[in-house]
RNA sequence: GAGCCGUUAGCUCAGCCGGCAGAGCACCUGCCUUUUAAGCAGGGUGUCGCGCGUUCGAAUCGCGCACGGCUCACCA
């Protein structure tokens, strides 16, 4: 330990031999409260003036102001539940212990103040402090009382400082829980089955990513951080669960931006009996759902837009909406070179090795998804990008899938599962060529899954989410990074 | 991976056409028994991200590196 001490920090750690020189532990094993500051709160409610309520209260919290005039002193404490105002003074404390708290209590400590309840002259409810206790030192300053802690880096490298000084931060992760809480309830009560499923896979699946790899040295196995869930969870269709959900974290071995981040949370859920049609019913229902649920209201601002996620949503066609916003009919080019040709010519920058189906997503991703402001689904995409989702009746090219949009992101992918094993080995093997070709995303042969779809998988809609977007949607954040608590980032450099 | 921007006190930020390191909050000393961004008087506590260079002299100019942010690429 002879890392250097600010001036600030050498102080605090004065304070804390001090208190140990009194005989105080300065973190002690235990301590008394009664009431969490908003039930000390709710004790005043009702009770008119200055009256002091004879009930004495103990509550506890991190000092987060001090206000000393002499020989009496006001702060305030903030738990989990909120803040309260306390009075410290000689009169009620002491000469020992008032001056002990006014020399060696120090901002952001974690104390323990036992009185009772009163209102000071301009009404707030404030506790009349008769012991004041130490119960954990700290031994950094707290960041700037009014501008908090702005500094990006530091925010999420020291994400807990945040979370103490910045309450709009702390909403923004207690609304997230409840999103996470909201979407359990909507599909609990329509008899969904939250199931577990691996996280650790040898073959991954269900989605176009590069993975992560691991290895387990008992089996002298390689193994894969899943992409996905879906090959597992219909795994369990084929089993009879007719309906399931998973919400757990994905791993993609990508690049990291607004919206990107290694690991996020992903609701993936499979409804047997059902199509993309009810699916996307199901989709509207639950995001309103959890909107209503969670801030009471189906109107939400999201940056500059003001967003209504009143169903039914709009559907659109993808080929028809890229012709409209493009003026590319993608049937028009069946092949990658042609369409390469055909986004050129409308200036159009994109590599010209992509894959037809990699032309496809960068046509929506760049002329479609930031025009896709109010809720709309996307539907009938082609085959190609679609290895998992079953052929649209009468139609060679297109698959039963939709994507949902809303504030210019993709929020859901789902489609009509495909069942057929036999064209799902076809889709694997096209997706093989692909990956031989140098698609590093391209989905992988999995014989096990095929095995599984062989014994019969019923007619099923299947259904992802990312939970980190769909929280950026509803808490207004315009980065993947504010609604993940612990974001990644490169290590701190060595001091 | 590329471009642009940023990194100065514990925090929020000034200073940057080279010339003594600054403010507010926090902190320290003193005063103050109903304050709440308490107040009054005094005190600057610093590896100006790191390294190299230019210069009589670098927080300031140049180059390199690190970390972060934004944009782009990538992410069906």
């Amino acid at each position: 330990m002879s890392k250097r001490l600010s001036e600030q920090e050498e102080q605090r750690r004065l304070h804390m031999e001090q208190l140990r020189q009194a005989g105080i532990d300065p973190y002690p094993p235990r301590c008394t409260r009664t009431h969490t500051c908003a039930e000390a709160l709710q004790l005043l409610e009702g009770v008119d003036g200055e009256e002091t309520t004879s009930e004495v209260v103990h509550v506890a919290g991190r000092m987060m102001s001090k206000r000393v005039m002499g020989k009496a002193a006001f702060g305030h404490i903030q738990d989990g539940s909120g803040r309260l105002q306390f009075y410290a003074s000689v009169d009620n404390l002491g000469e020992e212990e008032y001056h002990r708290f006014r020399k060696l209590f120090d901002l952001g400590d974690i104390i323990g103040v036992a009185g009772p309840l009163f209102r000071t002259r301009t009404g707030e409810p404030t506790v009349r402090a008769q012991s004041i206790t130490m119960l954990a030192k700290s031994l950094h300053p707290l960041p700037e009382k009014w501008h908090g802690l702005k500094d990006v880096e530091l925010r999420y490298r020291q994400r807990y400082v945040d979370l103490i000084v910045n309450e709009d931060v702390r909403q923004v992760f207690i609304t997230r829980t409840r999103i996470v809480s909201a979407l359990r309830e909507f599909l609990d009560a329509r008899g969904f089955l939250e199931v577990e499923t691996p996280i650790l896979q040898p073959i991954y699946g269900g989605a176009a990513a590069r993975p992560f790899i691991t290895y387990h040295n008992e089996l002298e196995q390689q193994l894969y951080l899943r992409i996905s869930f879906e090959l597992y969870l219909k795994r369990l269709i084929v089993g009879g669960f007719d309906k399931v959900y998973e919400i757990g974290r994905d791993f993609r071995n990508e690049g990291i931006s607004f919206k990107h981040n290694p690991e996020f949370t992903q609701l993936e859920f499979y409804q047997a009996y059902a199509d993309y049609n009810d699916v996307m019913r199901l989709t509207e229902e639950m995001i309103a759902y959890v909107a209503q649920k969670v801030l009471g209201t189906l109107k939400i601002v999201y940056g500059e837009h003001e967003i209504d996620l009143t169903p039914p949503w709009r559907r659109r066609e993808l080929r028809q909406a890229l012709i409209e916003e493009t003026g590319i009919d993608i049937e028009a080019y069946p092949d990658a070179e042609s369409l390469y040709q055909a986004i050129r010519a409308i200036g159009g920058n994109v590599e010209p090795k992509a894959t037809r189906g990699k032309l496809i997503d960068s046509l929506i991703s760049n002329y479609l998804e930031p025009k896709l402001i109010q809720p709309t689904f996307l539907i009938d995409y082609p085959v190609e990008i679609s290895p998992l989702a079953k052929r649209k009746p009468g139609s060679d090219t297109l698959a039963e899938r939709f994507e949902g949009f809303i504030g210019g992101m993709e929020i859901c992918n789902a489609f009509t599962e495909l069942n057929d094993p036999d064209d799902q080995e076809q889709r694997f093997l096209e997706q093989g060529r692909a990956y031989d070709a140098g698609d590093e995303e391209a989905h992988r042969m999995d014989e096990d899954f095929l095995t599984a779809l062989s014994y019969g998988m019923p007619p099923t809609g299947g259904f992802g989410m990312g939970i980190d977007r769909l929280t950026m949607l509803l808490t207004n954040r315009d980065s993947i990074r504010e609604v993940i608590l612990f974001p990644h980032l490169r290590p701190r450099p060595a001091p």
